[in-house]
RNA sequence: GCCUCGGUGAUGAAACCGGUAAACAUACAGCACUUAAAAUGCUGCGGGCAAAACCCUUGUGGGUUCGACUCCCACCCGAGGCACCA
């Protein structure tokens, strides 16, 4: 008979509910702090993908509370953002209603798939309650100058009507509607996050985190280390510094080049003998998009300045200036030493416009192949003094000989920017600043904090570089709390990520009026010992809530250098086509349809059973109907041993062997295997008579896994107390050890036999018994036994000639 | 181009530290139960053969080893990330 899975869910749900079963306590040690991303409350409600990620970390909660641990298991909503707001300028519903909306919905399905929360603890980043911090932590940050205004030539979406940061922009497009981005000058907000480059690159280290993820940061902070030699502007005063990795080939340095943007073009503007080619030349590149200039990677253009001349520092001699877009203002200098011999884009624009070509390096043995750059290290040739050395000490050794002369410094340079913080959008946190005509920008007093959002009745962005904000004239217009004259509050709005770069700190103390958290409960819980959620935030959250928090330890507000001590990346759940879920490919399955028809322990243990955790696998609705076979095995197996006092030998064994698995593998957070091996122990013992002994033993087990049922057949078997209290069961090694194994006889390293056993005999006695087989025999007569192997406990390779 | 993962039956996959490749499931086929279907149970299920014996098989080619999915070298393919960063 098929277990009641409706009648059996919902009672225990609400028995742990009335119990606070999951409430975590103050102080009580030893604390688990184990975290999902907390979820955006989209209208749709969450689809079975986001709940491969909450599964697992509730396995692995509900294990550490049975191990002994305090743990803390929250959930929350990061509300604010672009779809709400969108939502609300097609229908005029107030995303306030709507996100309230959402956030029950899915709620509600989290409960009905049993997890297990704290719901006491519950955040939502849209209450004033808490964007009172997001805002306080900004104060902060401009307190120390790390939260700065300034004019930028912005990322901008023309769809959104938004800047966005250099994270948001994936391929020349906005990461959020894939609409190509524009560059536009706009005042904006921006956060120092640069200051923190060498910290947030080294702390790196020590984090038990994905490789890749790790790898993918690295890269995104990109650290690099050279030499910036300064060029002298002949017959001029200025001079212009470039900065290389290569110092080792400034002796091939035949040209410099500018980025269309370098300050010094304008200082140089009446040497200029060719101005109007080279305006032409800046107009163009100014008004490039993003996305051309990634498409013109491979046809580089440019403009020489004609009339300027250069002095290369390490040989003296004259050289031509040009200006080309394929020197990037923001980096470095923004002016680079073309070393055409020995770097492919400097070859390919010498290539272009005929410039000179001069190698000064080769490899260490062979010749240099002159159809393109050679970039490697080597050895130096015409290169003065340092012909000879090899690149790595010609760098060492060509810098240190300018630093002497103040010609060189040695540096390094970053490839983070400075994160772009302000939205000229509706829905998010206000930043909390004053723009007064006399004192400038002045910060709200953090008494006066929140600074509430308006609640307002027009959403749509205005496309001036001004947030649906700036329309409001009552409560733009203020007086300055400095002067109390006129003053105007700031419009924008601070960007999705603002809310999620702390929101793991509130969960610890989230009722505090007083404080961001309390400091003695902060120590206590801090860090998060795991932290579960997709890759696809590697650089954008994952970075940014990292910055937060190394601000707040400089600050003493919080006690450990980094957030995430542990963190596991899930894999995608793709719809069974093997395509990704979406609303617009109609391809969604929700969690909900999937309980009612197969249960929550059913659906529970699909996600986990469906293969490696990291990995991206499609839905199966015949994988959840083999589950819900398995669980309907383990209820009429319980059902039927329930009367039962012992258990065979050979089950205790089985029972421990599992117990060792399934222990083992949870640590090493692999979900599918332990599943696999349950289904394995009841076929095992299916048709044996089990005693109560090994049917709790495995209950208990189980129960992380699928809690509901469970705890019913727990209950069924006469315990009076949850199951949920028990103690996470030892395994005895001892009981594992099987009396008989199967010999497995190699010959030459291939199997050819196989042999019943008893356990634990000699090499010896095993030799004997292995001799005696027919099918050795015949495989080694007439043959000389050159080895003869023996790998404890069964496998025997005999090598024969 | 660079970085990081991957590549095992029809499918999702398993295999600890180098030791029986394909556990566990799904799909499929057959059988039982049923008037019938669903559900359930049983059997089979990598390939060369219908079968035993035997041989082959973890992207390809080579190497190390008594023994390689696992280690090393070269290459091919796929996914994700970065991408004119000097």
């Amino acid at each position: 008979m098929a277990y009641q899975f409706k009648e059996i869910e919902k009672k225990w749900q609400e028995r742990w509910e009335k119990d606070g079963a999951f409430k975590t306590k103050e102080f009580s040690s030893p604390k688990f702090y184990v975290l999902d991303m907390f979820p955006y409350p989209s209208g749709l409600g969450l689809h079975v993908g986001h709940f491969k990620g909450y599964v697992a970390t509730d396995i692995v909660a509900r294990l550490k509370r049975m191990q002994g641990f305090n743990v803390l298991h929250p959930m929350g909503w990061d509300a604010f953002g672009l779809p709400a707001e969108n939502y609300a300028i097609k229908t005029g519903i107030h995303p306030e209603i709507t996100t309230e909306k959402n956030v029950d919905n899915i709620r509600n399905q989290m409960k009905i798939a049993g997890l297990s929360y704290d719901w006491s603890r519950e955040i939502n980043t849209t209450e004033p309650d808490y964007y009172k911090w997001t805002q306080w932590i900004f104060l902060q940050l401009f307190k120390k100058g790390l939260a700065y205004k300034k004019i930028l030539p912005i990322n901008w979406c023309p769809s959104c009507k938004t800047g966005l940061a250099n994270e948001e922009v994936i391929d020349g497009k906005c990461e959020r509607c894939g609409t190509e981005t524009t560059k536009k000058d706009i005042e904006q907000w921006v956060l120092k996050i640069t200051d923190y480059a060498e910290r947030l690159l080294d702390d790196l280290e020590g984090l038990d985190w994905p490789e890749k993820i790790k790898e993918m940061q690295r890269n995104w902070i990109g650290r690099s280390e050279g030499w910036e030699p300064v060029f002298k502007i002949k017959d001029s005063l200025f001079d212009i510094p470039v900065f290389t990795t290569r110092a080792d080939t400034l002796f091939g340095c035949t040209y410099l080049v500018l980025a269309p943007e370098h300050p010094i073009i304008k200082d140089l503007e009446i040497d200029i003998e060719n101005p109007d080619e080279v305006s032409l030349y800046l107009e163009k590149a100014g008004i490039k998009s993003e996305r051309e200039r990634i498409s013109e990677v491979k046809d580089k253009t440019g403009v020489e300045l004609r009339g300027v001349k250069v002095v290369n520092p390490i040989n003296n001699k004259e050289i031509p200036v040009f200006v080309a877009d394929y020197v990037l203002g923001h980096y470095g200098t923004g002016a680079v030493m073309a070393v055409p011999a020995h770097d492919q884009r400097d070859f390919e624009f010498a290539k272009k416009y005929n410039l000179e070509i001069v190698w000064t390096v080769k490899p260490e043995q062979g010749e240099i192949d002159k159809s393109k750059a050679f970039v490697e290290d080597g050895v130096l040739f015409d290169s003065g003094e340092f012909s000879g050395l090899g690149s790595d000490e010609a760098r060492k050794k060509i810098g240190e000989y300018l630093s002497k002369q103040n010609l060189a410094e040695k540096k390094v340079y970053y490839k983070l920017r400075d994160w772009i913080f302000s939205r000229q959008r509706y829905w998010g946190e206000p930043i909390p600043i004053i723009n007064c005509e006399k004192c400038g920008t002045v910060p709200l007093k953090e008494e006066d904090l929140p600074l509430k959002l308006p609640h307002i009745e027009k959403y749509q962005p205005t496309g001036t570089g001004e947030s649906p904000l700036a329309a409001i004239e009552e409560w733009v217009n203020v007086e300055c709390p400095k002067c109390k004259g006129k003053a105007r509050r700031e419009t924008n709005t601070m960007p999705q990520w603002a809310g999620s770069s702390w929101y793991y700190l509130r969960f610890i103390d989230p009722d505090n009026q007083k404080e961001l958290v309390d400091k003695k409960k902060e120590e206590f819980f801090m860090p998060v010992d795991l932290y579960v959620g997709g890759a696809d935030h590697a650089v954008l959250h994952l970075l940014y809530a990292r910055f937060w928090h190394k601000f707040l330890f400089d600050l003493k507000h919080v006690s450990t250098k980094e957030p995430f001590s542990k963190l596991r990346n899930v894999g995608f759940v793709l719809a069974p086509d093997g395509q990704k879920m979406s609303k617009s490919k109609g391809n969604v399955i929700a969690p909900d349809e999937i309980i009612e028809k197969y249960g929550a322990d059913a659906f529970r243990i699909y996600e986990m059973f469906m293969g490696p955790f990291g990995e991206a696998i499609g839905w199966s609705e015949n994988g959840v109907k083999g589950v819900y076979k398995f669980l309907n095995r383990v209820w009429n197996f319980s059902i039927k041993n329930k009367d039962n006092k012992e258990s065979p030998k050979e089950l205790i064994a089985e029972i421990n062997k599992l117990n060792k698995r399934v222990s083992e593998d949870l640590e090493k957070m692999k979900f599918n295997t332990p599943i696999a091996f349950f289904m394995e122990f009841l076929n095992f013992a299916e048709e044996k008579q089990a005693g109560k002994d090994v049917l709790e033993r495995m209950l208990v087990l189980l129960s992380p896994f699928t809690p509901h049922i469970c705890e019913e057949l727990w209950e069924i078997l006469g315990n009076k107390e949850s199951i949920l209290k028990q103690k996470w069961p030892e395994y005895d090694k001892n009981l594992i050890k099987e009396e008989r194994i199967e010999l497995v006889v190699q010959i030459n390293g291939k199997v050819k036999d196989k042999i019943e056993a008893k356990n634990g005999l000699s090499e010896e006695e095993i030799k004997e018994i292995v001799f005696q087989s027919e099918k050795v025999k015949k495989w080694t007569e007439g043959r000389e036994v050159v080895r003869f192997l023996f790998v404890p406990p069964s496998l025997i390779n005999i090598v024969v000639k």
